[in-house]
DNA sequence: TCTGGGGTCCTAGGACCC
DNA sequence: TCTGGGGTCCTAGGACCC
């Protein structure tokens, strides 16, 4: 089964102040200083009546729309959505239960049926367990597999009470290959669409009739895996679950800017506020990146076109601020030509327990220790009293957005 | 495309090794 | 630099998901 819950920011939006969320008329909003600020969920009934989907902007939005717009409060969706996973967990041991976002989840009910019945009383159980227990409406996808679970919901769940679709293998002819947007279909955005489009194929009918070789020569092995995908076919099993690279997976963080910054020290200021942001969740997890990367956005095209700018570098692994600011600051300044920035990101890969500490030969010991302590106790300080207990003096000059941010999770108001 | 923010995975091409 | 063949690691960029 995947699981989701339906408009979930808004519906939680809609139970906090004590509304149906099937019949509320509201709408969640990032960044209401901005105009360009954006919907971030909105009820079935804004879909329906005005369009207003995930993606709209705030200008887009007119007087007439008879909508409750809101902030968002993301430590309510958090919270939310542990508890709902711990009730899919009364259904299914955790080797069985796979949390796929923040509103979605995958459950292997193979082994359950003997203690809770067919899929769709399960479902059944299941959402009524989620509704009374949060008010949230549940959808659920069923199939054979993880792929025709989530096309179940994601094409046939989501539109009708009780907000429950099986597909089967023997579905794949009559569903999944009607599918009316091959984007509809999970793994095909806009560009492979284009491309698959430009080979003459417009359906996923088409796709399982295309030679597979034809979509490896196209698309490498992501064309094996949407060959098989066409026809339904996936054996992943959340028992056997697969295991990232270590090296593969990282983290980071990044902002739209409020207005565009051409000063260079404004530019470093806000790069290593990021930063800072980035290292203190490394120094939590008690983690070290070996490899620190930027993403740099204009404010518009260049003269040579270009948009953005992205470099990573490699670095001893650390977790320490200055060491990664320092690493920061050179990508930036080697790179940059002066163009005017609007969005500014900090990101690490490589990640892993440290094994040994890599001393310096220009830093003694002692002082290296000392300043291992200093972050620490930094760190310390701001999970007690918050982050605006203690900030760095650039944090206070223009560039600074750390302070005003320091209220935010995930980007949005906690 | 951008608008907001946080992720993962794949490929091409360069540099280097034996 | 080329000769023959096999390989790894790295960076940059593209594409997808929520």
């Amino acid at each position: 089964m995947c699981i989701d819950c339906k408009s979930f920011y808004a519906s939680v939006e809609a139970i906090r102040s004590a509304e149906y969320p099937l019949a509320a008329k509201n709408a969640v909003l990032s960044r209401e200083e901005s105009a360009g600020g954006l919907i971030l969920a909105a009820s079935p009934l804004c879909k329906a009546n005005y369009g207003v989907r995930l993606g709209t902007r705030q200008y887009e939005l007119r007087p007439d729309m008879d909508i409750q717009v809101v902030e968002p409060h993301m430590s309510d969706y958090i919270r939310i959505n542990y508890t709902i996973n711990d009730i899919y967990r009364h259904y299914v041991t955790d080797s069985e239960w796979y949390v796929y976002s923040i509103d979605e989840s995958f459950l292997d009910v193979t082994l359950a049926h003997g203690l809770f019945g067919s899929n769709g009383q399960m479902a059944a159980a299941i959402q009524d367990e989620v509704f009374d227990t949060t008010g949230i409406v549940a959808t659920v996808g069923i199939g054979d597999n993880m792929l025709l679970a989530k096309l179940a919901l994601d094409n046939e769940a989501k539109t009708n009470a009780p907000w429950q679709a099986t597909w089967t293998y023997t579905d794949v002819p009559n569903k999944l290959w009607k599918i009316d947007h091959l984007t509809d279909f999970w793994s095909i955005g806009s560009k492979t669409k284009e491309k698959l489009n430009l080979m003459g194929i417009y359906t996923l009918g088409e796709v399982a009739y295309t030679p597979i070789e034809v979509l490896h020569k196209r698309f490498g092995v992501l064309g094996d895996a949407l060959y098989f995908h066409s026809w339904g076919i996936d054996y992943s099993r959340l028992s056997r679950r697969y295991k990232p690279r270590r090296d593969a997976t990282g983290f980071g963080n990044s902002q739209v800017l409020m207005r565009d910054y051409v000063h260079q020290v404004e530019c470093e200021t806000v790069l290593a506020e990021i930063t800072d942001q980035v290292a203190t969740r490394l120094r939590k997890r008690h983690l070290v990146a070996s490899v620190i990367a930027i993403e740099i956005g204009f404010s518009e095209p260049d003269k040579d076109g270009k948009t953005h700018f992205g470099t990573q570098t490699r670095i001893e692994p650390t977790n320490r601020t200055d060491e990664m600011v320092q690493a920061v600051r050179y990508m930036f300044n080697k790179n940059w030509e002066g163009q005017a920035l609007r969005h500014v990101g900090v990101r690490v890969t490589k990640v892993r327990r440290p094994e040994s500490v890599q001393l310096n030969f220009w830093e003694p010991a002692e002082k290296h220790v000392a300043h291992d302590q200093l972050e620490q106790t930094i760190d310390r300080i701001r999970s007690r009293f918050g982050f605006k207990a203690l900030v760095r003096a650039s944090s206070k000059t223009a560039g600074g957005t750390a302070i005003s941010r320091a209220g935010l999770v995930g980007g949005h108001q906690a």
